[in-house]
DNA sequence: ATAATTATGGACTGATCAATCAATAATGGA
DNA sequence: TCCATTATTGATTGATCAGTCCATAATTAT
């Protein structure tokens, strides 16, 4: 019907990411997107729209892939409190150069706060589905005697997401891996019975 | 010996630093600054250097204020575990707006990450004095029987940092007090002996 | 009063910004 | 084959960017 698309769409996508995870919002300028991208200007307007679209969807796919993760990480293992600490340990990784971009979601909040709605509105569709696994894994754990009995799943599952997003600035900000590591058992202690 | 400065430099520093906490570095133009400064743009230059040079000045002042606000408030009771508490609590402010705003030197981090090295020496000068007055007060309390025996005060100090970047992008996130408090409260409680 | 010095305001610079236009190329269906 | 449709490329737009130049104003020392 008509000419087809030259370049992967997806692969794209994924490099955009990659700009915008790494420089923000702000400091991507269109021309570092479609370098990386590897394609045009005109390609990159008729397939993600304009800058802002595109970051949307970046924001977007990387948080459908990085809340799996999380999910996948929690509730592999059979004890509850393995769960947590793979979450916690897993969440920045071994290579680097990759954990010193840090979360790309983090990121965006601490680049737009509360001023652009549509953003809030993206976190507070994902934040609440890994809170809920994680109030069930606390639970689970209560029932088990390995997680304290006397704290509260809901505060617990909320502290563990606060301490997620601090270990992930502590790691763009430039902390080592022993040190982070370090830090995710010591939380997981403190939530044993 | 020459025309005297018309407008009060402090001032004009503050306003710069909201800005820049605001809005962040990339986003902030130097018309923005200006006018909020209520400056003419030469002022600007001559007074501050570039959009750099005043960055790093609202940066390192910023930084100056908040951290003594965290020690004034860690060291004022008597009960180490209180001063955590206060520490963790008064992190965010009542005001909506205010708290909001989040935390300038995490916004800093996420921003620029370890890309920049005048950044990353700064963050190093000034964390660890924040870092040795919790090490000292966890040692307190764990001497006067307030505060678990069996944790690394290391460990629990690095911790209790974490959770104060952790609660300050929450914040910036628009988290409302209640959540906070709540939070901060449990983390004191996951100390307790 | 005059000279030296610094502050201020407005015009201006070249670079870069996001985004569009217009011309050409490639595809499948008629 | 030829038409409708979409992709690609390169030139181009007007806006905004950080920063400078220059003329004028205000101050103190002499």
């Amino acid at each position: 019907m008509a000419r087809p698309r030259e370049f992967d769409r997806e692969a794209a996508l994924q490099n955009a990411i990659g700009v915008f995870w790494s420089k923000g919002f702000a400091a991507t300028s269109t021309d570092d997107l479609r370098k990386a991208m590897g394609i045009g200007r005109q390609s990159l307007y008729n397939t993600f729209g304009d800058k802002r679209q595109l970051y949307l969807e970046a924001l977007r796919t990387y948080q459908r892939k990085s809340m799996s993760g999380h999910i996948a990480r929690l509730t592999a293992p059979e004890s509850p409190l393995d769960g947590i600490r793979d979450l916690l340990v897993g969440l920045t990784p071994e290579d680097a150069a990759l954990r010193n971009l840090g979360c790309m979601g983090v990121g965006s909040v601490c680049e737009f706060g509360v001023t652009d709605p549509e953003l809030v509105s993206m976190r507070q569709k994902i934040a609440p589905l890994l809170a809920g696994r994680l109030v069930g894994r606390i639970g689970e754990g209560q029932a088990k005697g390995e997680i304290d009995d006397s704290l509260d799943p809901e505060a617990a599952a909320t502290l563990i997401q606060i301490t997620m997003t601090g270990l992930q600035v502590a790691a763009r900000g430039g902390a080592d891996d022993d040190e982070l590591h370090t830090l995710a058992l010591f939380m997981v202690d403190r939530l044993r019975a």
